[in-house]
DNA sequence: ATGTAGAGAATTGCCGACAATCTGACGGTG
DNA sequence: CACCGTCAGATTGTCGGCAATTCTCTACAT
């Protein structure tokens, strides 16, 4: 619910109401808030309850600051341990952001994306580091509703996508990190431009 | 009750009679559970119960590279950032630990040798960077009772820690960075010849 | 018009109890 | 003797209710 939107961030969630909606005693709801706090999708404040939690610009950046350098690490050892398979899978992966950028089905195309950088996580073999990258994609997901690129940065991301499967098939550690790396980070440029158009705080 | 030992890895915990001695009720105790949960000092088996988290060798050390991942990433946040009393701080636990390793305070050089590397994610300024370390560094507490190192290996580390501060104090984040990576991977390997001893899978 | 105190309503914190599930022992059967 | 079904005990999953705190709206004073 969280991360579709259907409750908005900085959203007040009434247990007693919630746990009617979704037919479960109040208890196995504040269970999973409890859970769902330390993931950093919800806020809880003693005796005023729990609020999707919000997130600022300073967090954001925050947050891709967090995403890089696991990427970049996550990268390094996909580099080192990547299989055939795992290689080919993540081709196929690239081809069809390829196509959904083309095509202009962004929706697919994001998808995708978030799929390719899941496969490096994994490709990487260090679950820890996994599960982490994935909570920071999760909380970058309640900074803005999702701003798209435009055409010009889409082909400069997938070409970044590019350079980074390259390194990592040739088993090149340092330069797989260092493009996942930048990767990141250009993608955090790239969505501060597109919010350059209409925003404050 | 965790980090101090009372329970041991791989332990069960028996929800009535934990609640019972810490004097709360059953749904309080799991809704902490649940939090637990999440920061990976527990595990949750779903109609078994809570056990705390055991650390496998490849756990440790898949926890070593996220370690080595944010302290990097810190660092090279706290050369660019680190505020002068920040840097004195960091000075004065370094002598401290100096202090504590020449006369044998090795419980003081634990304690301070924590601070410092929580000083220096402190002085990065970047919270769910500093907050993901932290846990990182509770799950490592439960891969072995602490390990103690050798006074040759103790001295390496103060080196390299000053090493690690020179950097910031210059404000050089590349060398920051690189140093503080390289010093946990350090330790990791300490790690490893400390077991080397006695200790099969 | 603004601010403040108070009472009632709403909401969260906490608890004990019942239902569902798992564990382990017992005894029967091949 | 090994194997398996059954059953009692123990443990977890879920629930509704009461107490404590917070929130809100009203009435009143400045």
């Amino acid at each position: 619910m969280i991360l579709q939107g259907e409750v908005l961030p900085g959203e007040r969630l009434n247990e007693l109401a919630l746990s009617r909606r979704l037919d479960i005693s109040r208890a196995s709801l504040r269970e999973a808030a409890r859970g769902l706090e330390q993931t950093g999708l919800l806020e809880i404040i003693p005796n005023r309850g729990v609020l999707v939690r919000q997130v600022s610009m300073k967090d954001a950046l925050d947050l891709y600051d967090l995403r890089a350098a696991l990427f970049r690490a996550a990268a390094r050892l996909a580099a080192r341990r990547a299989t055939p398979q795992c290689l080919l899978r993540l081709q196929q992966l690239n081809e069809q952001m390829r196509d959904a950028a083309s095509a202009q089905r962004f929706a697919d195309y994001y998808g995708r994306n978030l799929e390719f950088h899941t496969a490096i996580m994994a490709a990487g073999g260090n679950a820890p580091m996994a599960r982490t990258y994935d909570q920071a994609v999760k909380g970058l997901h309640l900074f803005r509703r999702r701003s798209l690129l435009h055409p010009a940065q889409l082909d400069l991301s997938l070409r970044e996508h590019e350079d980074l499967l390259a390194a990592i098939s040739i088993h090149d550690a340092a330069a797989a990190g260092d493009v996942a790396e930048r990767h990141i980070m250009l993608g955090r440029d790239r969505m501060l431009d597109t919010l350059e158009g209409g925003m404050p705080a």
